[in-house]
DNA sequence: TTGAAAGCGCTAACAT
DNA sequence: ATGTTAGCGCTTTCAA
């Protein structure tokens, strides 16, 4: 008991006494039990993040963000990485559940979080959805302006001069990927350039299937091919760019890329094309806020929705080739 | 405790009970407190992996290893991040003993981690050190081969011709910074090129540093400013050519680039030298390995020492000009 | 200023 | 096949 006061409230604690328990701490090398202390209080000063993908560095600045919060606040961040795999994310809440995090962040990975989702929720613990909304559920969400942004790189393709802009995108499970799609006709649309199913690629946001999916681009009758692409996230890009240089063309001369999502370390070595940077870090800090927030309080309030606008980087736009 | 019973060991229920159970579990969102179970057990079934940068993408994909490794085990993984900061790395380890984890991987800030890891020991806590040994501590260490990398990498520019040759360099606080300058002063000799300490900058494993250093060869006179630059990993690389870039120098051509480290997307994109890629992700495993059998048997046996070779990836050896 | 009792939720060991 | 007891280490409350 005395121990623990001196740990807690040590001011309540008579300083010789103090000294004495100090003294003995530090032989001992004790350290205070914190699940006997979780326990009781039902709080673990723990939260979760949850990625769809812990190589994308989109996710690794957002949980910088994260930590920094958290560590300003004395928490510490499990961190899971469900691999865009629904199956894999109910697991890990489950064990999150079992350990009594406090709080959850999470970009779902995909409709079927829902479910996982409603489990936190029918247990009131509070989580904030990052980067991607899930509607038909009220819950805090951090997030980009995905339609707007990639709006705003199909018209820099289109005011480039470009009218058979393809869009490699990611599965339209993803609320991100249908609301770029969404941005992309958008832009179509006020230029008065036909919709053509054929260039709009459903992939993955990984590096493999958008390769193959730019490959089948390529593959398309010369009248019917893109002359420019919007790759819908990072890694796409990188796919994408890999497609062209097997194809030994060049970038922008034979096609124009831009894409959504920074290339940091990438463009940092070569920058070489338009890019959307989204501010991963706040999308963290902020997220981390609003949890604290709710943990704190532990009280509802309205669900707050923060879209957080992104940055068009002309890293050179468009004015460099690839090949050399 | 027939609770408990169904969710243990439900064959020692009747199945009439078991059901009942079961509805009540489902109806109730019901999840075991791992908290009062690891009390009683003083188990967790949580592992920490605490690294020095969680930007870097070497650390990425050991976080990618050891994720699976724990999944497959029924463990969950708490992620520091120490940011090259002995006492960030010591407040995290604290915390971690307080929530009793099972184990810790951890890559060593500097020679300060060891304070650190005494406490840990003390506490027969089971650790392994990836990547950075730490002499004077007994303990299990998967890591890469930084001396005969170094080494290759130098000869490899020695064999292009090169004498005058740059070591921009980590912290010689950091293990790996000094093997990997005794590896390039191991070449240096085997070519009998005298070792000059100006071409060695002492620098940290970041980006900015790394830029001001290499500038800082750039402004030696011409006689004595090297033709070519071991980057000592990756993100010293992007420094480095970003230093070159602003001082409007062509690679290969002005200046030879080689790195340690495998720079993954940027290589995709532009594959522009020549790297000594490590095997992170199996880093990462068979860290979570050794560290899961401590665990297990929770027996002390011989610290094991793995030393994993590097392999060396000629992406396009110095054949590819940086500025257009 | 310090100590004693009680209980957080779980499960090993021992009844029934 | 199920229930009871006790205790993991902590802290809140009450007592000395």
């Amino acid at each position: 008991m005395t121990v623990s006061r001196v740990t807690n409230t040590p001011e309540r604690v008579a300083p010789a006494t103090r000294q004495r328990v100090e003294q003995a701490i530090l032989e001992l090398g004790y350290v205070p039990n914190a699940l006997a202390s979780g326990l009781l209080h039902g709080r673990t000063r723990t939260i979760a993040l949850i990625v769809s993908d812990i190589n994308n560095p989109f996710f690794t600045m957002l949980l910088r963000g994260v930590e920094d919060m958290a560590q300003r606040n004395g928490y510490t961040v499990i961190i899971g990485n469900s691999d865009e795999s629904v199956e894999k994310e109910r697991q890990y809440v489950q064990a999150l559940i079992g350990k009594r995090i406090d709080g959850l962040l999470i970009a779902p990975a995909g409709s079927g979080s829902l479910e996982t989702l409603k489990l936190l929720q029918r247990r009131n613990n509070p989580f904030v959805l990052i980067d991607r909304e899930i509607e038909s559920i009220q819950a805090d969400v951090v997030m980009g302006d995905s339609v707007e942004g990639a709006r705003v790189l199909t018209e820099h393709l289109i005011k480039l001069g470009h009218r058979r802009i393809a869009l490699v995108n990611g599965s339209y499970d993803v609320p991100t990927a249908r609301q770029r799609l969404a941005g992309y006709r958008r832009a179509l649309e006020e230029y008065d350039i036909p919709f053509d199913p054929e260039l709009a690629k459903e992939c993955s946001y990984r590096r493999g299937p958008a390769q193959v999916g730019m490959a089948e681009l390529l593959a398309l009758p010369a009248e019917r091919r893109p002359t420019a692409v919007v790759a819908s996230n990072n890694l796409i890009c990188i796919g994408v760019i890999e497609a062209l240089r097997q194809a030994q063309l060049r970038i922008p001369e034979d096609m124009a890329v831009v894409c959504f999502d920074d290339i940091e370390l990438a463009s940092a070595i070569d920058p070489f094309l338009t890019v959307l940077a989204q501010p991963a870090r706040r999308f963290g800090t902020i997220a981390a806020q609003f949890l604290f927030e709710r943990i704190d309080r532990s009280a509802p309030g309205p669900a707050r929705r923060v879209v957080l606008p992104s940055e068009l980087l002309v890293r050179r736009s468009c004015g460099s080739s690839l090949l050399r």
